[in-house]
DNA sequence: TGACATCTATGACAAATGTCACGATAAAGT
DNA sequence: ACTTTATCGTGACATTTGTCATAGATGTCA
């Protein structure tokens, strides 16, 4: 009867390839569009109005987050984020964007059938094991990294912000370096820009 | 007839007072509200619905720029800023929350009263003097000053500014300090943060 | 108990930053 | 013509920042 219709996006041709293989092998999905890239995914959920959007996250022309956030302003298309990486902000990025589902590329199969079925019907559906991921990112940097590089973001020099935390200034600046290193930044300003983006502050 | 009615915000009691006084003896207003903090203002003039708004800035609860945007957004009141402050980021900040007129507190009555019928009528009305001190603080910071800021802020080096921009190291950290200096501020951080915040980049 | 992470601290070093003094050039206004 | 301003540069100095090694105190978890 009414089959759930997908569309893929995926800039890997060998994924996309499987992907919808693997989604048409079920009986109530019906691929009705694919795209390589952001901005023809766009176009195709446009014209086909699909039930749900799978995509990826780094696609060229047209990110997968931007896509997800203008799919789901303009239209009831569900979209379930389907990505490589566990990176930190990205879940987060993703369901501020309005994803409903978020699962990595290694998960076994019947997880992504099970997780669109679970987003079709309008639950929202993380990979566990990702969640868990994302809370490891979001713990990436402890409590004191936070605090210091929260005073740090006002500007404040490493002394005040010792004096303010009532420990020395060279333990801010290892609490800092700490935090330059983990963040794969260079610098106490890009680490607090960097960390603010990604939801970790 | 229909006179232009009129709601005062102004949490210093004695000038809430001469200015109601004073806009009573214009025969064409009519003051149907008056407030000594943000909060106050709003429930006055979501009550009234009045022709104009005028108040302070810096009041208790809820300040003048925040009551300014509410305002302009829900309702079609007209706000006019009555300040003591020719502060830079001010006037700017205030036109951006939709106000339409901008006075200083000591200016004359007549002022007053001529800027009320100017954006009553339509315009925007900003005293002359302020204008000018507003644009001297929009070039407060050089051109250079302000380039080497905005590429400051990203994270880069001074070093990597240098590069970006064609010049010495040196100089740029001459631009930096002299910013850091104008902006009354200690360090780049700040000088960023600040020079943001009150329009300058 | 032992392994581990966190927080703390210190000392030393290299690099980056902020300040100053000084000078030179070019454009714009008085 | 003179002055002012913005621009650029250099050299020197003190401070701040970032890195590293090292190490003690604490708490948690297997």
């Amino acid at each position: 009867m009414n089959s759930i219709k997908v569309v893929i996006a995926e800039d890997q041709n060998l994924v996309l390839e499987a992907l919808a293989a693997l989604i048409s092998l079920e009986e109530d999905f019906e691929i009705v569009g694919t795209a390589v890239d952001g901005s023809t995914a766009l176009e195709v959920v446009r014209k086909t109005s699909p039930d749900l959007l799978v995509t990826d996250i780094e696609m060229p022309s047209l990110g997968g987050l931007e896509l997800t956030a203008t799919v789901t302003q303009e239209l009831a298309t569900r979209v379930v984020i389907v990505t490589l990486f566990a990176r930190p902000g990205y879940l987060r990025r993703a369901m501020d964007a309005g994803a409903k589902g978020y699962i990595l590329k290694d998960s076994p199969p019947d997880k992504l059938i099970s997780t669109l079925r679970a987003v079709h019907q309008g639950r929202v559906a993380i990979a566990p094991e990702l969640a868990a991921k994302a809370w490891e990112q979001i713990d990436l940097l402890t409590k004191r990294e936070r605090q210091v590089l929260i005073l740090a973001e006002q500007g404040l020099p490493s002394k005040l912000i010792a004096a303010r935390l009532h420990i020395s200034p060279g333990t801010v600046r290892n609490h800092i370096s700490e935090a330059i290193v983990k963040l794969g930044v260079t610098n106490r300003i890009e680490a607090t820009k960097f960390a603010r983006e990604q939801g970790l502050l």
